[in-house]
DNA sequence: CTGTTAGCGCGTTCAG
DNA sequence: CTGAACGCGCTAACAG
């Protein structure tokens, strides 16, 4: 099987009578060309089946269209909202897409950072932070490289590069008001690690709606997971265990709810006549458990798709914001008892 | 900000006062080169922060050392983990992944094979086929470009080029014994569309396995999905509205299950104790459902890694097997009434 | 409007 | 063991 040598710009000069410099230019739609050429060229290349040579654009013009994502796992289901935002984008604006798993580490950081990245030549680089760690990336910003973060660490924003993220005090205020207005006056609260802003922002929002409908905060009422689904219902198993009295949980996220949700049927509690349940994100999951989860929507896809356009317009020169924050809303399902599957 | 012009071989040929040649030679740890030289360079190169310049490279060889991965959507939830298997592969092996969503359909396949895939030089194709199209991917493997599918239909196998898929006969088959084995005897199906093949070997195994227990197979007990949850919620109602009797149900899917489960409850029906309920795939959601789903796991882990190793050996002018089946497992929860989480 | 020349960074003959 | 020269496919600078 001979495999037959691709067609070059040199192919259609040879065939048009030209020089490859304005088959190039016809290719590339330059003004500076006799329309009658350029259609003649174009029809050529098209009868020679030419296809341009990506590799050899990026070697001259230094863009090679493809942006690089790097991620800290594919465990996560909500990954593949995010990723289906940017996608999408990047699809439509003429991108490619490649993945850059950071599943070992700081190691793999710096290698992206130094290796991988000026290797490949990408026009930009979308990052999903893994909790706890940005040593080297800020380097790639500094030389220039367009970055864009999705995250909603605080200590990230202002920084070298944009970030998009998440309204999570506002939503987790918001949940904890739709309880509150449900007659739900103990409302006993999930927390994630408290090293991740995630979780204090979430907690934050949580004070803010009891302290603005003049309801106590309790101590006793809050309760330390790590956002898995055994904690939520470790969590629970300690409240009933507690004695303390609550008529509400509110999980920082939904994967500890369904914990907690478990936890709750196993102990006789019926969610949400005895208990209410609330959790955030809006997992998949979350809307197939009976009842059905009341929780708030994390907006991914158009987290995802707000960082591709961001990165974009980066590296074609555009000017692009610092901060976007894109509103988390509230969803109201069945286990708060509001019934229906409202959303606000 | 004024960047800096990148570190090439002939600025460490220059610095170590050899020729490009040489430096080219040394680092690329061809045996033709004096060990002190290759040393002095390789030193040089580190100090000089030298990176090389992939996109060079792939000019000049031929090998990008990337593999494009096309998917139809972002949507199926099981997407993350074929992704997981590949991307654990691909990076071990030094292989980069390049996304190629295929959601504007026929013409995005189009455009990948005679457009994208030339220009970009892949090295090969992992492929997550779209429901019911496979128009131009062949003319991609009789180009030369190896190609592996990741799919369960029979009319693919043993085709242009090599497939993963999974036994979803024996799947099925094993989770119907393991309901015999239960007791239950009227064991209902919801099957998926009729189009698809999974669809088929599911119904197939479900057969068998009625078969070989000596048990009746009865139509009235079959009803339609789609593989969509809201089809398995109203397929048990269809069922509850027929009144047949049943002990069981089988949805050919995890999502179907999930609204099956939803049908029952409401209709007032105590899954296991009136109705066994079963599923096939082990989504994520099945686990947190009350009671939790006993299915079939089907290994996407693996079937994605397979693939992934699968193209690399063949990129690599190694021998590769035609199809590879891998086998999915029972996985056994709480719907079915047998209790505890073993598996087999 | 078109051609000439040069070079992006690298690997690879073919000579020594 | 090393060097000189060439070419992968393309665009850019400078002439005309």
């Amino acid at each position: 099987m001979q495999t037959r040598r691709r067609v070059t710009i040199d192919d259609i000069a040879r065939h048009a009578g030209v020089t490859k410099t304005t088959v190039s230019r016809a290719l590339n739609a330059r003004p500076d060309v006799n329309p009658e050429t350029r259609d003649r060229i174009s029809e050529i290349a098209e009868r020679l089946g030419y296809v341009p040579s990506a590799t050899a654009k990026v070697l001259r013009t230094g863009r090679s269209h493809t942006m690089g994502m790097a991620l800290p796992s594919f465990t996560w289901p909500g990954i593949l909202e995010i990723l289906r935002g940017v996608s999408d984008v990047l699809d439509a604006l003429g991108y490619q897409v490649t993945l850059f798993p950071l599943t070992r580490g700081e190691e793999a950081e710096r290698d992206l950072v130094f290796r991988v990245m000026p290797s490949l030549q990408m026009d930009g680089l979308i990052l999903i932070l893994p909790p706890g760690m940005l040593r080297y990336i800020g380097e790639l910003a500094s030389r220039g490289v367009p970055v864009v973060l999705i995250d909603d660490r605080v200590e990230h924003r202002d920084r070298d590069f944009p970030s998009v993220g998440t309204t999570n005090v506002s939503g987790a205020r918001a949940i904890t008001r739709h309880l509150l207005q449900l007659g739900r006056r103990r409302i006993a609260i999930i927390t994630g690690p408290d090293t991740q802003d995630v979780s204090k922002n979430r907690l934050a929002g949580y004070r803010l709606a009891l302290e603005e409908a003049g309801v106590p905060f309790r101590q006793e009422l809050v309760v330390g997971g790590n956002f898995e689904p055994p904690s939520g219902q470790a969590a629970v198993e300690s409240l009933l265990a507690s004695g303390q009295r609550f008529d509400a949980v509110f999980a920082s996220n939904d994967q500890m709810a369904l914990g907690a949700l478990r936890g709750l049927h196993a102990a006789g509690v019926c969610v949400p006549h005895d208990v209410a349940l609330a959790g955030f994100d809006d997992d998949h999951a979350g809307r197939f458990t009976i009842p059905s989860l009341t929780t708030v929507h994390q907006p991914l896809y158009e987290m995802g798709s707000a960082a591709a356009r961001t990165v974009v317009a980066a590296a074609e020169g555009q000017p692009s914001e610092r901060h976007i924050e894109i509103p988390a809303r509230l969803v109201v399902r069945e286990s708060c008892g509001a019934g229906g599957e409202r959303s606000s």
